[in-house]
DNA sequence: CCTTGACCTTCCAGTTACGGGAACCCCTAT
DNA sequence: ATAGGGGTTCCCGTAACTGGAAGGTCAAGG
C-alpha cells in the first residue's frame, strides 16, 4: 500500500510516518517510482508506534520498546522497567500541573472579572507583596 | 545590578534573562561597557515573568499579562479570561495525562516484570489483538 | 495527445523556551 | 603581568513533528 493507505490504517499523518522513516524506526520498500510501498509488517510497526505514542512514550522509549516487541527473547522485566520509568515520568508531570492548577483555579475564582482594574491574579503576580505568598 | 545579581533575585537563569530581552520583555539600560544595567523595575518584571511562567503560562501569555499589569486602566475581566483559558489548557492536559496513567499504570501491574518474554505492555500495543484494547 | 487533479517525492523553515559552548571583552586583586 | 570571575554575542541543538514550496507520477476524461 502507498503511504496514506497506510497513514489511514495506523491512524499517524504521512508526515510523521516520513518521519519515522528519516529516524530510522520504519524501512519501507520503494516502488520504481520512488513511492514507499508499505508492506503488513511495516503497518504493524506503524501501528505499535501509533499505540505507544498514544500513551506518552517519547520517540526513544519507542524505539526500544520495538526492539524489545521484536526481541523473542526479551525479558518481560525490561519491558516493565521502561514502562515504570515512563509511569513515574507523567505522575511527575500531574503532580506539577495539579500543583498549578490548585493555584490558579483559586486566583480565578477570587477574580472578579468585570470592567474594575483590581485582580487578585495580577497582584499574586506582582512582586510587591512578597509575603502573603502561599505557593508558587 | 548586573545580570547575575538580578537572576538570582528572580530565580531566573541568566540565558532566560538574556533570551527575554531578546524577544522583548524587558529593556534593561546599557553600562558603557556594554553590561546589562538592571533597575528595581527591569527585576519587578523579571520576577513577575517568572512566577507567571511557574504557573505555565506560555511566553506569549506572560507578554499579555506583563501588558495588563502595567495597564492601570484593565479590566479584571481580560485578565481573568486568559488565566480561565490557561486552566482549562491544564485541565485538558491533566485528563490526557490521567488517561494514560489509568491504561499504563494497569498494564504496568499486570506486567510480570521477570525474566520471561510474556509481557501484557506489548501485548496492548502489537497490533494482532484488535478486539480487547478499552482504551488508546 | 493533453490536461486536470490527486497522489507522491525531497527539502527547507518554523515551532517552544530555552541550554551548551565557543570566542572574546572587562574588571579587580595579587 | 596574570589569574579569576564576571560579562558579551553568536550559533547549534533540543522533541516531534507541521506547513509549504517545487516538482515527479498516475489514472481518467475530452
Amino acid at each position: 500500500m502507498n503511504i496514506k493507505e497506510a497513514a489511514a490504517r495506523s491512524d499517524l499523518p504521512p508526515k510523521t510516518i516520513r518521519y519515522y522513516e528519516e529516524i530510522g524506526l520504519i524501512a519501507p520498500q520503494r516502488d520504481l517510482n520512488g513511492y514507499r510501498r508499505f508492506a503488513e509488517a511495516d503497518l504493524h510497526r506503524l501501528t505499535f508506534l501509533s499505540r505507544a505514542r498514544a500513551l506518552g512514550f517519547s520517540i526513544e522509549e519507542c524505539r526500544t520498546l520495538l526492539a524489545l516487541w521484536a526481541d523473542r527473547s526479551r525479558a518481560s522485566a525490561d519491558v516493565k522497567r521502561l514502562a515504570q520509568g515512563h509511569l513515574t515520568a507523567i505522575e511527575a508531570k500531574i503532580a506539577d500541573l495539579k500543583a498549578m492548577h490548585d493555584t490558579l483555579s483559586g486566583l480565578v475564582a477570587a477574580c472578579a472579572g468585570d470592567g474594575r482594574p483590581d485582580c487578585p491574579i495580577l497582584h499574586r503576580l506582582a512582586p510587591e507583596n512578597e509575603t502573603q505568598r502561599s505557593n508558587g
